[in-house]
DNA sequence: TCATATTACTACGACAGACGAAGTACGATA
DNA sequence: TATCGTACTTCGTCTGTCGTAGTAATATGA
């Protein structure tokens, strides 16, 4: 398992990946990520939706009601133009992140 | 530069590889990692300094005071064999966290 | 029919780690 | 005499994560 303050920095970006696939909900993200990790990684409740509260009021991403007519009311997400510069932002700096990191680390592949 | 959340799981294991190279005091580790992330990370000393209490704290380091007859006294730190096995399986989340992180990153190398 | 499970959140409070600001202490150099 | 570089220390703030608990609706099973 991996531990959340590795990720830590990940989270907003691991969302705004899961919403550029098309605009979606708290629960279905975080069973979204649960799949993709293969269990690796499970966001917690918590961070889920605080993240989502702090990526829309940097203007990341914008939330509306769907109209189920059943169930609990679902709060939907979809990320704006701004969140989409930001997550690509966030893809180049992990692309550095990993090559400094990576100058720390010694493989061990004995 | 990198964002300090993004690498703040691993500012202990960044300390613990320059120590494998033998014991060394703060202000030589802050000037090495500088140098081997060629000025991409800056740990700041408040960070630094938190972090040698804490892996002491846990039995990763040992501390102990050099002998200087000049200049303000430093704080040497040598890795335990506790704190070996701490960075080896921190070595090894990194290679898990790095596969998972990457499911979520798009490449624009356009 | 009653309990439990699943979906879909919200509120609250605690805690850890990063960090800014400032201060201390020493030596070397200009 | 002043400033720069070395080598820290203290203090207080902030952000993000997360445990606990609660709410509200539907679905499933005994």
């Amino acid at each position: 398992m991996i531990s959340s303050d590795v990720i830590r920095g990940y989270n907003d970006t691991i969302i705004l990946y899961l919403l550029l696939g098309g605009e979606s909900y708290g629960y279905e993200i975080s069973k979204n990520i649960k799949e993709l990790s293969e269990e690796k990684y499970i966001m917690k409740e918590t961070t889920l939706y605080s993240a989502f509260d702090r990526l829309e009021k940097n203007g990341y991403i914008e939330s509306f009601y769907g109209d189920e007519t059943f169930g609990k009311r679902r709060t939907y997400y979809r990320i704006t133009p701004k969140g989409q510069a930001y997550y690509k932002e966030k893809c180049e700096e992990w692309e550095l992140t990993k090559d400094v990191i990576n100058r720390f680390i010694k493989e061990w592949n004995v």
